[in-house]
This record gives structure tokens, C-alpha cells and sequence, in this order.
DNA sequence: GATGAATGAGAATTCATTCAT
DNA sequence: CATGAATGAATTCTCATTCAT
């Protein structure tokens, strides 16, 4: 009887399934140029049903970023300077788990889409200042300070110097993933975190 | 008498003009939200004009930016390794002069155009991969690797450690000015500039 | 109750409505001249229910001349040599039925729209080539061959006398209805009819 | 001298030169399809030139048909009765100058142009009512109409009659020509005179 | 007289959103 | 709940006409 019918109650699992499709289609064919009718296909649901669940289109996109940016945040590898296997080991196993990470598929995804409506999104910028900064920037930065307050690393602005080594992640993920360099420089993931890893301990480390 | 005429001819800086305009407003409210019409306003003329020397929307848009790559990479800074006043003083001038260049208004101007659009636009890759990486990206690494040769910098894939300095600066004018990081958490240009080059020198010099 | 809502689902009769009013439409003020918006109010739709049905305004054209020569080709008389009532008696017979529908608002309608747009749309030569010649000339020249082949009519090229009866009565409808020629020089259709046949079969029929 | 100069005065030659081009243009490409640029290419001359000559688009088209019809009911064969030859002899040759003249390219262009918008231009349908249905129509009736008072031709409608006749021939122009039929059913034209004429005078004249 | 740059009123088409079923 | 037909505002692009040169 079930089986039959060509639709079935999902009222649980719908809004998952449509933030899931909406992030795939808007990334690859852009927020605006997407059609609802394309998330829905995607979905597997027809237009209507979306507005069951959300109010517009720009709040479909929205509450899918605020997932897609806490389950990804909640990836995010701890940075400890308590490791037993030494700050380099260290940092060197986070930076790998750190460049899989961004560069992974659905962290692309994630960045395109964010990248392509963060300026004319005032919302989506919020996203980022409440979540992606104080998590990652600011929690980097906290690291560091400590570091300083130890010894271990020179004295720099901890915020500016946090940035820049996330600054530095995000940037491969972008012109590789997103502007398409990957064709161009081709790189292995591994060996943009060793290198960029060895950058920056030289470069933040005293002595 | 020449002021009462409704219009007159300029052809020579119509085109200037539009594409101008065209940037502004593109940056403003985003290639797909902004209309001809707001295009035309802001270069003063009328809608039709713009047809006269562009083909579509898209060819202002990409016409537009291939323009601004142009002359803005013609202002990057050249870095020499032959300095007089040293190697260090030499990064410094050169980053200042970068992060002034990219956190300039017309660059994130061009950033936040480019980054919304590239990832649907394939000339808009195009204009990147022949023009940003050859230019910005392969130029520096031929730098790095002469400087690696002649023993003054340590041994790292050239091509990722100069990618890896443009796209800390890059960053900086991406999460600063485009995703309004400035608001949060506000910095110094020049401090932007000299935390990034000490760490980077530090991170990529022999010693 | 059911009046108070705004529009009500019609997807069946949507198509016919819409190309009924399509044809008057374009029949009354040209192809390029009528606008969607005037085909939509005439429908009793709005322009974006016309989309939902056909891809474009050609389309329309299309598909409403289609349809309209299948109903007009089925109304056709048929010719029979074996009328009980003599040739001539049965020829003037067909042809008032022939005028009086070639000559029928609903076929001038359709004759002004294909005249204004045949020779700018290979698609309508198109059906006048895969329709009307089979059905109308080159089933006439079979029985005018086979006439001749019974001694009944004089030999002549029976394409070319089929298709000289068909134009005189398509000239009078043109000349008449298309062109306004009724108002210099009105005629009785029963006249026109008697007449053609007249002329036509002490010229073609042998003796 | 005069030969550089990109164009030189012709004032007396302009109005035909941008007639003969605009029946050009219109017949290809359909009046409301063709741009006046199109236009003034055609006739070597730029836009704004046109509009010294003609105030319109619409007023060019209308200019363009009179000065040709006239020029071809010129060419019109005269139709006598007392003809030497016989009047056999007299029709098949009067006929088959009016095949050829009526299928001839430049016919078909007009033919093609006026077709296509006769019916949503009343000015070219008063062309038509003021000359081709008197010069043609009327005065063949004419011509019918002393035939039959010397007994050489039948007792019927004459003005009917005579449009039959000039029927045909339209028919084959329009069809073979305009209709593009001559794709599917070649015909020879000196076969088209014939057979018509042959159908024609056996339907018409006495006995 | 001739040019062609500039105008601006449209028109076809798209699509987010609504709502009858 | 789900559907998808219907809406109608918005947008790109066109082109007859004007007018500065």
C-alpha cells in the first residue's frame, strides 16, 4: 500500500534532505542562478513541500550553511601543545587532518557557496562572525598566545599570526578546489600541510 | 550651449566608463542581482548604450574583470633579490606595498566580484589561470627558487610556498574586507604585513 | 465557494484554450506584433501558464497551426467519381462545401496566420508540405488521374489542374477575406462556387 | 578627391536605392523581423540616412510596394481580342508572360512582402484595392465582358471570372514560390501556363 | 546631406512564491 | 502532508527613432 504511493510522511527527515540537495545544487550552479524546482528534484521532493519547511529560498540557504558550518567546525581537529609525540609530530598531524579536511568535497561545496553570497548576504556574514572566527580564529589565536606566554613561539600578534595559518589552509582549498588551479598546479595534499606546516613552526616557533 | 544637449558622443570613454561602473555595481550587490539598468545609472547612460559596446551582461562582467587584473597586476610590487638594503627590509617594502595594493577598495572591489562568480563562470577561471598564476603565483615561486639555489632559502616545493604567501595576503583582503572580518576583529595593514613577512621569512630562510 | 478562488487547475483544457486564443490573437494583429501578454488575457491564463504549456511564443504558433490544419483537412469534402447524382451535380456539391469552408472566419483566420509567417518559418512550410499538398493536392490529382484514365477527363498534368482548382478557391478566401477585396468587389459564395466549378469542368472534362 | 570621401551626395538616387534594398530585406527576412540597419546595409547607405527620405520604418515599406507594383502591372500583358493569331494563340502567349512575370524573383518578393503583412497594414491594403484589383482584376473582367457580349465566351460572372484566372497564376507563384511547394512538386512554369490556359479557355469560351 | 552614437519603450522569458486540489 | 498548476514581478536584450557631430 505503501509502495504505491508516490510519496510518503517524512516530516523528520525532509529538512535534512533538502538543506543536503540545496548545498549541492547551489554550489553547483550558483545561489541565484539555482531554481527551486532544482533543489526539489535534488531533494527528491517538489517545490511546494520546501516551503513547507522553510520560508524562502534565501532561508533555505541559510540554515543550510549554519548546519553545514557546525558539523564541519565540529571536524575541526583540537590543536594541544600538550601532545606527547612533540609540537612538530603535533602540528604536523593536525595540519594533514586540518587539509583533508577543507579540501575535502563537501568543504568545497561549503566554500563555494559561502564565497559566492557572503558580500550580499549580511546573514551569512553574521554565520561567519559568530562561528567561524571565535572557533577557529580566535581559538587559534588563544593557542598561540599560550605558546608565547611559554616561550615556545615569538612574539606576534596571536590573531594576525592565527589567520594567517588558517589563511593559508583556506587559500589552497579555494584557488585549487574552487578557482580551479588544481589543473593548472596540480599538488599533493600532503604536501601543501608539510610544507605550509614547516613554514609556519619555523616561522612562529623562537629560535 | 554644448549643455543643453541631452547626450553627447563618447565613444572613446563609454567603454571605460561602463566597465567602471560595471564593477562597482557588480561588487555592490552581486553579478546576478545587479540589473543593465543600475549598470547603465551608474556610468551614465542608458541601458542601450551598454549594448552598443558589449555583447551581453556576462561580456561587461568578464571584459571588466580582465581589464582590472590587468592593471592592478601591473602595480604588484617587484620583488628582486638583489635589494642593497637587505633581503629583510626588502620582504618588508614589498609586503607592505601587497597588502596595500589587495586591501586597496578597487582590489576587494575585484575579489568580491571574482570570488562570486568564479566557480560558475569558466572564463572567469580562465582569466585566472592564465593571468593570476602565471603572473602572481609562478613568478614569486621562480624567485623562491633562485633563492633556494643560492642557498638563501631552505629547500620547499617552490610553487606551494609562494602560493602560500600570496594567499596569506590574499586572505587577509578576503576575511578583512570581504566577509567584514574587520568589524570583529580589526588590524592594522601594516601590521598585517609585517607579522605575515617575519613569519614567513623566519619560515622559509636558510638559518 | 468554488468562485472564490482566484484561478482553478484546468491542466486539460489549458492547451486548447490557450492556442485557440493563440491563433485569434495572431490571426488579428500578426505574429510579431501580438504580444504574450495579449495571447495570455485572451486565454483567460497569465503569461507564465502559456510557459508552462510550450517552450515559446513560436512554439505556440507552431503547435496552434498544427492542430488548426488537422481540424480544417478532416472537414474537407470528399471527391468521389461515383456520385449517384452525376459529376456535375456531385462537383457542386463539393465546392460550395469547399468555399463555404475555406471561406469560414475560422479558416481565414488560419490562412492569415500561415500567409504572414510561412515563408519566415521553415517549420510552417514544413506542415503545408507534410499536410496540405498530400491531403488536399495530391488526393485531388488521383482522382483527376484516374478520371482521365477513364476517359471521363481530358489528359492534363493532374498535379498542376488539381492544384489550379485548390488556388482559385484559396484565392478567392485569400483575395476576399485576407486581402479585403469584399469590400470593392463583394461576392456570393454560392456564386463563387458555381462559377469556379463551371469554368473548371467544361474545362476539364472531356468534350 | 570625391573618391575618398566615404559617401558622396546622391539625393536623386538615395529613395531608389533604399526601396530596392528594403524589399530585399523584407522579403527575406520579414518586415517586422528586418532591422533598419539591415536595411540601410543593403542599400550602401547608414540608419539615419533612411530617415531622410522616409519618416518610418512602416512608410518605407508601403513606398517600397507602391513604386513596385506599379512597376510591375507595366509589365502586365495586354490582353486582345482581335490578336491575329487567334485567340488560342493570343492566351497561351499572354499566359505564359503572366507565368513568367508572376513567377519570376522579384514578383515573388513582392508577393512574399505584401502577403505577410496585408492584413495588419490597411495602407497596403489599399494599395491593393486601388491598383492591382482595378488594373488586373476589373479590367480582364473587362475584357471577359465584351467577349462574351460577341459570343465568344460563356455566360458568366465576369469579375468572378477574371479573378479565377489571375487566381491561378497567384496560386502557383504563391505556392511553388512563397509556399516553397516547388521543393516537393517541381513544375515547369511554360506546363503551369499551359495547362491552366488549356483548363481556362476550354471553361470559358463558348462551345 | 550623412553619419552613427545614444536613447528608451518594449517583449519574451524566467522563477520564487502561492494556493487549489 | 504533498503536489504542481498558476501567478506576476522582474530582467535581459532589441531596435525604431532621434540628434549631436
Amino acid at each position: 500500500m505503501a509502495d504505491t504511493a508516490r510519496w510518503t510522511r517524512q516530516p523528520d527527515k525532509r529538512p535534512g534532505q533538502i538543506m543536503e540537495a540545496a548545498l549541492e545544487v547551489f554550489a553547483a550552479k550558483g545561489f541565484r542562478v539555482a531554481t527551486m524546482d532544482e533543489v526539489a528534484k535534488a531533494a527528491g521532493v517538489t517545490k511546494g513541500t520546501i516551503y513547507l519547511y522553510f520560508p524562502s529560498k534565501k532561508a533555505v540557504l541559510l540554515e543550510s550553511v549554519r548546519r553545514e558550518v557546525d558539523v564541519l567546525l565540529d571536524l575541526m581537529p583540537a590543536v594541544r601543545m600538550d601532545g606527547e609525540d612533540g609540537i612538530d609530530g603535533m602540528a604536523r598531524g593536525v595540519a594533514r587532518s586540518l587539509v583533508k579536511l577543507l579540501m575535502a568535497p563537501r568543504m568545497a561545496r561549503l566554500i563555494t557557496v559561502v564565497m559566492a553570497e557572503v558580500n550580499h548576504l549580511p546573514e551569512l556574514r553574521a554565520v561567519y562572525h559568530a562561528e567561524m572566527i571565535p572557533r577557529a580564529n580566535l581559538a587559534l589565536a588563544e593557542v598561540l598566545r599560550s605558546a608565547m606566554g611559554l616561550g615556545i613561539a615569538r612574539e606576534l600578534d596571536p590573531v594576525i599570526a592565527a589567520r594567517a595559518l588558517l589563511g593559508m589552509f583556506l587559500t589552497f582549498a579555494l584557488t585549487q578546489e574552487v578557482f580551479g588551479a588544481k589543473e593548472i598546479t596540480p599538488m599533493d595534499e600532503d604536501a601543501i600541510a608539510d610544507t605550509v606546516v614547516s613554514i609556519y613552526l619555523h616561522g612562529v616557533l623562537a629560535r
